[in-house]
RNA sequence: GGGGUCGUCGGCUAGCUUGGUAGGCUUCGAGCUUCGGGUGCUUGAGACCUGGGUUCAAAUCCCAGCGACCCCA
C-alpha cells in the first residue's frame, strides 16, 4: 500500500520505468498538459534548474559574455537566409502565420524559433561595423521549439526546451578556435564539476554537423541504460553565416572582413534529464549540493509536551540558512519516518535529524543522501555540515565518471560490436572509414549505434580497416545508440 | 517515420471476452490517534479521453481524432 508512494522499480532492472516514476513522484514534471511534447516543469525542477543556468550564466559571464534577449518569432526571409541552416531546420519549424480569429494571415509567415542563429545574426549585422565592435560575445536564456519527429520524454527530449544560446563573433579564424575551446572549459567546469555530470567532447562526423557549422564539437554523456544523451554542443560556424548576414568589419588594415563565429548551446532542460538518470537511485531523485534546489532538510523529532527540540531546531536553521537551502520540516501531521521516504524522493543531499535525545546529548544526525551514512555531530559544528556536503558532491561526481568510465570499450570486431551495443550498451571505440553510406548501414545493423565522432584534443591514429566495410579505416571513432 | 500496447476518480487499477447497478488501494478534506524509517481508526469527496456510429440500452462493440507508454528506424 504505502510502497506506491515510491519508486517501485530498481532503477538497475528497469531505467525507463524508474525514470517515469521518478518524474511523476518526485513532482518533477507534470505530463497532463496533453500536447505532444510539451509538458509542465514543476517547483521542484524548476528550483533546481533556475541553479543550474546560474551556474552556467556565470560562468559565460565571467569568460567576458553579456545578457541579452532576443524575440522568439524569426520572419521567414532571415531564417531562409543560410541555405544549409533552413535545409537542416525547416523540418522541424513550427510557424505561426495566421492572428486573431483566422482570418488575418500575416503577410510574412514567422518561425517560432528553432534556434536563434538567424534571430540574433541579423542584429549582429548592424552592431559590428569595426574592429573595435569585436569580438561580440552575448548569451541569452531561453525557449526554444523544435518539431521533433522522435519520441518525446520529459527533460530529454521536447518540442519545447529551455536552454542558453551564446553567439561569438570574432575578428580572427584563430580566435574562433579558441572560442570553441573556451565553450569546452565551460561545459567542464559547470555541467561536470558542478553538476557531476561526466562527458566526452566528439568532433562529429561531416555528416552529422550542425546545420550550417563548419565543424560540430558536442559532448555526450551515457545514461543508465547505455545510451548516449547529447549534452551541449559548440560549433565552429566560420564565415557561413556572416557572409549571408553581412556581418562584416572594417580591420586595422582598413580592409574589409566578414567576422568569424561560434555558437554554444547547454540545454539545461536536458541536462537535468543526465542529473536525474545519472545520481539517482532506487529510493528516487538524489540531487548535487552545488545545484539542489533544497539543501538541507532539517527534521525535528517531536514528543508531546517537549520544546527543547524545536528551540534548537530554529537555533540551527538561523545558523544554517546563511550558508545553505534549508527547510524545516516540522509538519505535525507526518511522522519522521514519512518525512524521510519523502525527503529521499525528492533528492535532498543532506538531511539533518534532531530529538530530545539530541538534545540531551549536544548533539545532531547528519544523514547523507548519497549513501545513506547516519553521522553523529556535535551540535555546534556547522563546519561539520559544510565539509559532509563537499564529500556528498564530490563522491556523487566519482561514482558519475567510474559509470562513465566503464561504459567505455573497444571492439575489433562487427560481431563483439552488434552484441555490446545490444547487451550493454556504452561509448564504443571503432575504427570506421568515413562514407555515411558505412554509418547508415552500421546504425541498421546494430539497430540504432550511431557515430558520435572522433575525440576532440586526442590524436587516435586509424591503423586497420574500417569495422563494418573492411576497406581502409580514415578515422577512431565512438559508436553508441543515442536518446 | 514504422510497429506494438493502452486511455476508468488527482495517482495506480478491477470491470470489457458474453452490452444493462462502475468496485478496490492510494491521494485529498474533516475528526481522533500517533510521532527516532511511509502510525492506526472513523467519516466524507472524487472517474468511464474526445467526436461519431451500432443498439431499447455502450466503460464494454465499430470508426475516426487526441494523448500516453514500449520497441524499432
Amino acid at each position: 500500500m504505502a510502497e506506491q508512494e515510491g519508486i517501485t522499480v530498481k532503477k538497475s532492472d528497469d531505467f525507463s520505468e524508474w525514470y517515469t516514476q521518478v518524474v511523476q513522484k518526485a513532482e518533477l514534471a507534470d505530463i497532463r498538459y496533453n500536447v505532444k511534447g510539451f509538458v509542465v516543469f514543476r517547483p521542484w525542477s524548476v528550483k533546481t534548474m533556475n541553479n543550474m543556468f546560474k551556474v552556467l550564466e556565470d560562468e559565460l559571464e565571467s569568460k567576458g559574455h553579456m545578457p541579452t534577449l532576443f524575440p522568439a518569432l524569426i520572419p521567414e526571409s532571415n531564417f531562409k537566409k543560410e541555405s544549409e541552416h533552413v535545409e537542416g531546420f525547416l523540418p522541424e519549424v513550427f510557424w505561426v502565420t495566421k492572428t486573431g480569429s483566422d482570418v488575418e494571415k500575416l503577410e510574412e509567415p514567422l518561425a517560432l524559433r528553432p534556434t536563434s542563429e538567424t534571430a540574433m545574426y541579423k542584429m549582429y549585422s548592424m552592431w559590428v561595423r569595426s574592429w573595435r565592435d569585436l569580438p561580440l560575445k552575448l548569451y541569452q536564456r531561453c525557449q526554444v521549439w523544435r518539431y521533433e519527429g522522435k519520441a518525446t520524454r520529459p527533460f530529454i527530449r521536447g518540442r519545447e526546451f529551455y536552454w542558453i544560446e551564446a553567439h561569438d563573433a570574432f575578428g580572427t579564424e584563430e580566435e574562433a578556435v579558441k572560442q570553441v575551446k573556451e565553450d569546452m572549459e565551460t561545459t567542464e567546469n559547470t555541467i561536470h564539476k558542478k553538476f557531476g555530470i561526466p562527458f566526452i567532447f566528439f568532433q562529429r562526423p561531416e555528416h552529422d554537423k550542425f546545420a550550417g557549422a563548419v565543424h560540430t564539437y558536442a559532448a555526450d554523456t551515457v545514461m543508465p541504460d547505455g545510451r548516449v544523451l547529447q549534452l551541449p554542443s559548440t560549433h565552429l560556424l566560420g564565415q557561413n553565416f556572416s557572409k549571408p548576414f553581412d556581418i562584416k568589419f572594417i580591420d586595422k588594415d582598413k580592409s574589409e572582413k566578414y567576422a568569424w563565429q561560434t555558437c554554444y548551446g547547454p540545454a539545461v532542460s536536458r541536462i537535468f534529464a543526465a542529473v536525474i538518470g545519472l545520481h539517482g537511485d532506487d529510493k528516487g531523485l538524489v540531487l548535487p549540493p552545488e545545484i539542489a534546489g533544497l539543501q538541507i532538510v532539517i527534521v525535528p523529532i517531536l514528543k508531546e509536551g517537549d520544546k527543547t527540540v524545536l528551540k534548537k531546531v530554529s537555533g540551527l536553521y538561523k545558523k544554517l540558512k546563511e550558508k545553505f537551502s534549508v527547510f524545516v520540516d516540522d509538519r505535525k501531521e507526518y511522522t519522521p519516518g514519512w518525512k524521510y521516504n519523502y525527503w529521499e524522493l525528492k533528492g535532498i543531499p543532506l538531511r539533518i535529524e534532531v530529538g530530545p535525545k539530541d538534545v540531551k546529548n549536544k548533539q545532531m544526525i547528519l544523514v547523507r543522501r548519497d549513501t545513506g551514512e547516519k553521522i553523529v555531530a556535535k551540535e555546534t559544528d556547522i563546519k561539520k555540515i559544510a565539509s559532509v556536503m563537499g564529500d556528498i558532491q564530490g563522491n556523487l561526481m566519482k561514482k558519475a565518471d567510474e559509470y562513465f568510465k566503464k561504459n567505455m570499450g573497444e571492439i575489433k570486431n562487427f560481431d563483439d560490436l552488434k552484441k555490446i551495443l545490444e547487451e550493454k550498451g556504452g561509448l564504443i571505440k571503432i575504427e570506421w572509414c568515413g562514407n555515411k553510406e558505412c554509418a547508415d548501414e552500421m546504425k541498421e545493423k546494430t539497430n540504432g549505434g550511431v557515430i558520435r565522432g572522433t575525440v576532440f584534443g586526442k590524436e587516435e591514429k586509424p591503423k586497420s580497416t574500417c569495422i563494418n566495410c573492411n576497406s581502409k579505416s580514415k578515422s577512431v571513432v565512438y559508436i553508441a545508440k543515442q536518446y
